[in-house]
DNA sequence: CCTCCTGTTGTCCGG
DNA sequence: ACCGGACAACAGGAG
């Protein structure tokens, strides 16, 4: 069985071992890969108590292995991987805290983890489960528990990356199939009504909790990394991971947020502070346009786990319930509640899509739900969006903000997102989900996926005729472009009228900002009202190759007798 | 089979 | 300033 099902593994070659002496110390192994964090680790704390039932010499060794093809790495931008150096920083100093330490290796740690069982002499090995089915991981996982389960060595593995267990919990509550996993957010949340109670967060292991240990044999070795260049590289094929940074791309970084379990507790303490915030929290009523997040933006302590979303859930509650009377609080989709909803939502599809497909999710072949859409593929297009040199402000403020702090409002997001597919220039989603997950702070496998078909109308939303306007949509709320102000400041003496045009502004206007398009800023790449038209007549062709495609399939499995064809009624042109 | 409703976050135009 | 409907009109789910 795969790592999915794990809520205790239990490898039938321990049981074995028992001959060797159940009084023989427990030497358990705790292996941090996500889930960076003391506070509801229910992986970490049965490592704990399996060192605890040893009478006497009982060991716990927390490990991290930096593995530069993990998904945490293999595309990671200098920024990001930053973060991720705080976090293993953070989470070392907590340990040392309780009298214990990070012990960090680097490489493949289907090599490196034997190593440490040998070293170690370990008995026990406890993780938290990664149950998307990232491709990498699976096969990771699959390899490290076969050499535990060939040293004899227990296992144990825990679901608390989501409200519920993917598997164990959603799967099996819809009998067992992952293909019948609910495909709309109201669906899930049906579903998720059904669940029972969350479970309620872990509390935090202290000192009292580890085991008395000496480390001091290991003093000065195995330390975690102290700055981004410490990070191994990725060991696959360069193609395939754009490897881009250095260290000058590691000096002057400006990330939206620290990274660090610490940091992100007291980040959603500081948030709890507001429960009248808190309790009507609307997410598609924040703003865009601050320069500061106007949501909680713990994101990034979600993605590395360094923040538990049970832990989170609960936090709201107890907030919402010290909210005044008067508040009108909001409810799932668009309260914080739902926010975590989505999550459990988009990792139990990226669950079901690699159930149904290994590897699937995060690409469009194969993926079953996702459209397939004839994508262009233009590199110059592709590399003016991500260095953001559209010629649109708005677009390239949100890239430039994206580049600098690792973070974009989650509107500015679908904006950058449409455009660079459905909405304008018609480039596959997949170069924008490998970009993002470059540069986000935030990157997830399941939700990167999960928005990127999202946003180009492959899956899930399917309205391709609601289409961002790049100048509009912002225009909106921000009419004296503060936003593009800052961010493109080479824009930044343009008047209100030209801000987010600044193409169409006059010639005196231009000379009296210091402007002259095509040289201190680009001209527009694409023209946005004909080509989101043709785009949108793009978008009707693929759906009816689709819709063609599905039905000529039932029409197979039922063997004939099939429905009439459903005439599209408007026939749309290609041109 | 059908019809109708709903869907976290569009734009544009006219009243 | 705000609101409703049209726009090239989608799919999933309930009944």
């Amino acid at each position: 069985m795969r790592t999915g099902a794990a809520k205790s593994v239990v490898s039938a070659a321990s049981t074995m071992s028992s001959g060797g002496g159940r009084n023989s110390p427990v030497v358990a192994m705790h292996w941090f890969r996500k889930g960076l964090r003391l506070h509801d680790n229910p992986a970490l704390l049965s490592s704990m108590s399996a060192a605890s039932s040893s009478r006497t010499g009982g060991k716990v060794f927390p490990v991290y292995v930096m593995d530069g093809d993990c998904y945490q790495i293999r595309r990671s931008s200098a920024l990001r991987a930053n973060f991720l150096v705080e976090c293993l920083l953070d989470l070392d100093a907590s340990l040392r805290a309780c009298g214990s330490r990070l012990y960090v290796m680097s490489g493949d740690p289907v090599d490196v983890l034997p190593s440490l069982f040998d070293e170690f002499g370990v008995t026990h090995l406890t993780y938290e489960a990664d149950e998307t089915g990232e491709p990498y991981a699976v096969k990771r996982d699959e390899q490290v528990i076969a050499a535990a389960n060939e040293a004899g060595i227990e296992i144990d593995s825990f679901c608390s990356e989501t409200l519920h267990p993917l598997a164990e919990g959603y799967v099996a509550k819809v009998g067992g199939s992952a293909e019948r996993v609910p495909r709309t957010m109201s669906a899930f949340q049906g579903l998720l009504s059904r669940m029972g109670n969350i479970a309620k967060p872990m509390k935090s292991p202290t000192s009292r909790d580890f085991p008395k240990q000496d480390h001091s044999s290991y003093e000065g070795e195995m330390l975690p990394p102290s700055k981004s260049t410490d990070l191994p590289w990725p060991r696959c094929p360069k193609e395939e991971v754009t490897p881009v940074w250095g260290p000058d791309d590691c000096k002057k970084l400006k990330p939206v947020a620290r990274g660090g379990e610490s940091k992100g507790l007291s980040q959603l303490k500081e948030g709890m502070k507001r429960p009248a915030w808190v309790a009507s929290f609307e997410k598609p009523k924040t703003s865009c346009t601050s320069l500061k997040p106007s949501t909680l933006a713990i994101s990034p302590y979600m993605s590395l786990g360094c923040l538990s979303p049970r832990t989170v859930w609960y936090a709201v509650s107890e907030t919402i319930e010290h909210a005044p009377a008067s508040v009108s609080k909001s409810k799932p989709p668009v309260s914080l509640h739902g926010q975590l909803i989505w999550r459990d939502f988009n990792n139990l599809i990226a669950h079901s899509a690699n159930q149904q497909k290994p590897g699937s999710w995060g690409v469009m072949e194969g993926n079953p739900y996702c459209r397939q859409v004839p994508w262009s593929n233009d590199v110059k297009l592709l590399n003016a969006w991500k260095e953001g040199k559209t010629g649109y402000p708005w677009i390239d403020a949100c890239m430039a903000q994206l580049r600098t702090e690792g973070w974009i409002h989650h509107l500015g997001r679908h904006a950058v997102a449409c455009f660079l597919t459905r909405g304008d220039l018609w480039q596959s989603w997949e170069e924008g989900a490998a970009h993002f997950e470059a540069e986000l702070l935030d990157a997830d496998y399941a939700l990167n996926g999960f928005n990127w078909l999202w946003l180009s109308c492959s899956g899930f939303f399917y309205q391709y005729f609601r289409c961002y306007s790049p100048i509009a949509f912002q225009k909106k709320n921000d009419p004296s472009g503060v936003y593009i102000r800052k961010w493109l400041p080479e824009l930044s003496k343009l008047p209100n009228k030209f801000i987010y045009e600044p193409w169409k502004a006059p010639r005196s206007v231009l000379e009296e900002a210091g402007i002259q398009i095509g040289e201190d800023y680009p001209r527009p790449i694409v023209d946005h009202g004909p080509v989101s038209k043709e785009n949108m007549s793009k978008m009707a062709y693929a759906y009816d190759e689709h819709k063609a495609k599905s039905e000529g399939a039932t029409k197979a499995a039922k063997k004939g007798k099939g429905p009439p064809k459903k005439k599209r009624k408007t026939q749309m042109k290609l041109k």
